[in-house]
DNA sequence: GAACTTTTGATTGACGCTCATGCAAAAGTG
DNA sequence: CACTTTTGCATGAGCGTCAATCAAAAGTTC
């Protein structure tokens, strides 16, 4: 009787081993996993075979022939991430890392509906894959950040405030039929925080990202996982009532909304009024980087009035990383001050004793890396390997 | 070659798919799993004899023999679950469907350190044990509320302010002394909600519980688990600034913290300002039931402030249940009035449409009921069934 | 360069788990 | 009582895992 072909099953399990991209020698995964050294010798074989891992460097002699090591392989497959915004998306080509190969930015308008925005993603996204010296065979799947809220698990936008046309459309549908690639889908302030928790903070459990442009909106990690909420909808900070200023109309209708007390919007709002011109995030960017006072105070106090919101976050969620991103966190240190200030002045000194706020690690990569980690995830987690085996 | 004895991760897996309580035949289960009829049938009498299946009705007959059904046997094993508060505690011995079998109230004061008080508690667990005509070897393990931040992980309290000596201390460890069985430790907030929502609520996905007695506290379930917080400290909201009252001094040295505007404690404080003598939360529960004009509003008041600052947990958050306990809300609809009242002003219609705000449907048995499932669901899960089939 | 050490690949038989099959007994229905 | 369906039991085939062995490969040490 010969050795068994294969048992799927077991080798994505000792597959899940390798994940960390770590290289180990056969030895150390035979003792890890408490296999015998053929069974680990031949699940090897079968997963160089497909790709998923690949020969690393050889380790130290220790006086006899050097084992081989041999390590995950993020070139095995590739992942079309796209990170669309209102006006303008980035797209990009990156391997099972989540490290972009290519990418490229693009200027559209998401109110041209579903259709004409996804067929052109699609249709930049083959270029990229050919740029990358790739093609779609090798698509691992493709993740698609929009901005608004959406159903992750059947990937529809839902009620969106900005994207006319999209609400309810099938978007996996779609760019399957176009792609024939697994398609998955969020909000784009959650893929910007999967993205720049799993590049930068995975070694954390819980993680709160809040990213404030012309709207503010954050997104919670729990247990290395996304938080969507029971609609999508979990992360929404700008309707928040801010314990102050609570005069402000908003456009929701109510009073206080921290979006109309601290969005790029409002601060330009505000700018103007004070006779400062100014009508987007970009200008309260500029002005702060030139130097305008009106427009660093601004930027302060709006970090201080996310800040009291944040501390209510931090308070309930109890997070180790508080990551802060978008448009406006481009004018310097003074967003983050404001919003440390904040607080750690309202937090109980339990929540923060272990609590680091930081400026976002990843840039403007963030969203493209989490719409890919978001499709890495799902793919190579335990039960999806299998079918990555055969070819 | 006979049939091999048993496979342990396999029956654990079958296992599983009876986790939920209702009885199966055994070609349902072939069906369900894709097992051969008699690799089910093998495993079935594996786990009959180790009693965790029964034998269930007979299902009805299809014009031959009739099926035997089996389903999870929740008398296989029992939990000793104790939830302790400040001054008293509630210790009771459920099954592994988390049902109270015996229970027993008792007052104890957890000042008097950790040693006196959980060698009480193991004690009359004991006693309990007995009562319920189970002995300690039928201990699948005990789980353990604290009033106080606690690392789940370790079971160490960290930090506690009312409970002295605790800090640190090894509750795991002491009482897998005085009764060898494995034990698991939460603060009483987090197994009140995991208790309300396995009891209750566990078809939905996410879930907020607010406890609102002597203090203000709050759990959150994501994905159906314990979000507990990078220092356990998750759910805090005791220290939440409430957008007004800002000038109420907290014990805390902040303003304005909802545990100072809305506690038991605080609205007892500003009724006996007012006139009417107050001093803990059973005073106000009491004043409110006998129509006492003053106490209902501060009542209803009370929950108008907590509900502003839920009204940002639910935004953040995105809960479809959120379920207000605790001493307070035992005086009438007045408390949870206030918060929908607060909730529903304050939160966005995406984040609301479909959310429930209900009173606690477990009542006083939340708690065991929590500590109880915290265990079950650590010894039922997937991994840990195996070391219960050999007994 | 030779002797030694360690890893690797290939081979083998033993063993255990799962499956499909068959059969007789059990337990109902009509 | 004939019929139907479930159940328990037995059997051999197939497959995966393991332990053991051996020879070749690839370094180190003297």
């Amino acid at each position: 009787m010969t050795r068994g072909e294969l048992s799927p099953a077991g080798t994505a399990a000792l597959f899940q081993f390798l994940r960390d991209g770590r290289p180990r020698t056969r030895a150390e995964l035979s003792a890890e996993t408490g296999l015998a050294r053929s069974t680990v010798a031949e699940r090897i074989d079968t997963l160089l075979s497909s790709g998923l891992l690949k020969f690393s460097d050889k380790a130290n002699s220790t006086g006899g022939r050097p084992p081989t090591t041999v390590a995950f392989n993020p070139a095995a497959r590739v992942v079309l991430a796209a990170d669309i915004g209102a006006t303008h998306a980035k797209l990009a080509v990156t391997d099972l890392a989540g490290d972009v190969l290519v990418e490229e930015d693009k200027v559209l308008d998401i109110a041209n509906g579903p259709e004409i925005v996804l067929r052109e993603v699609c249709d930049r996204g083959r270029a990229l894959l050919t740029q990358a010296g790739r093609d779609e065979r090798d698509l691992l799947g493709v993740g698609i950040g929009l901005p608004g809220p959406v159903e992750h698990l059947s990937g529809k936008p839902a009620n969106p405030p900005i994207m006319p046309g999209w609400d309810g459309f099938d978007v996996p549908a779609f760019v399957r039929g176009e792609l024939g690639a697994v398609t998955l889908v969020d909000n784009d302030v959650n893929i910007m925080a999967l993205g720049e928790y799993r590049a930068h903070w995975a070694e954390h459990e819980h993680m709160v990202f809040v990213k404030v442009a012309t709207g503010i909106g954050s997104g919670l990690i729990s247990y290395g996982r996304l938080h969507r909420g029971s609609q999508g909808a979990a992360g929404d900070m700008g309707h928040v009532r801010v314990p102050h200023d609570t005069d402000v109309r908003c456009r929701c209708g109510n009073v206080g909304c921290l979006e109309a007390v601290a969005s790029g919007a409002a601060i330009a709002a505000k700018l103007t009024e004070a006779g400062v011109p100014a009508t987007s995030s970009a200008d309260v960017v500029t002005l702060a980087r030139n130097g305008s006072v009106p427009a660093l105070q601004y930027v302060r106090q709006a970090g201080r009035d996310i800040g009291e919101v944040l501390a209510t976050a931090v308070s309930l969620f109890n997070p180790s990383v508080l990551a802060v991103g978008g448009a406006l966190s481009l004018a310097g240190e003074h967003l983050i001050a404001g919003v440390r200030e904040a607080v750690y002045q309202r937090s109980l000194p339990l929540a923060t004793q272990n609590l680091r706020i930081v400026p976002l690690h990843s840039g403007d990569e963030a969203g493209v890396s989490g719409a890919a980690f978001m499709v890495i995830d799902h793919a190579l987690a335990a039960g999806q390997v299998e079918s990555l085996l055969t070819q």
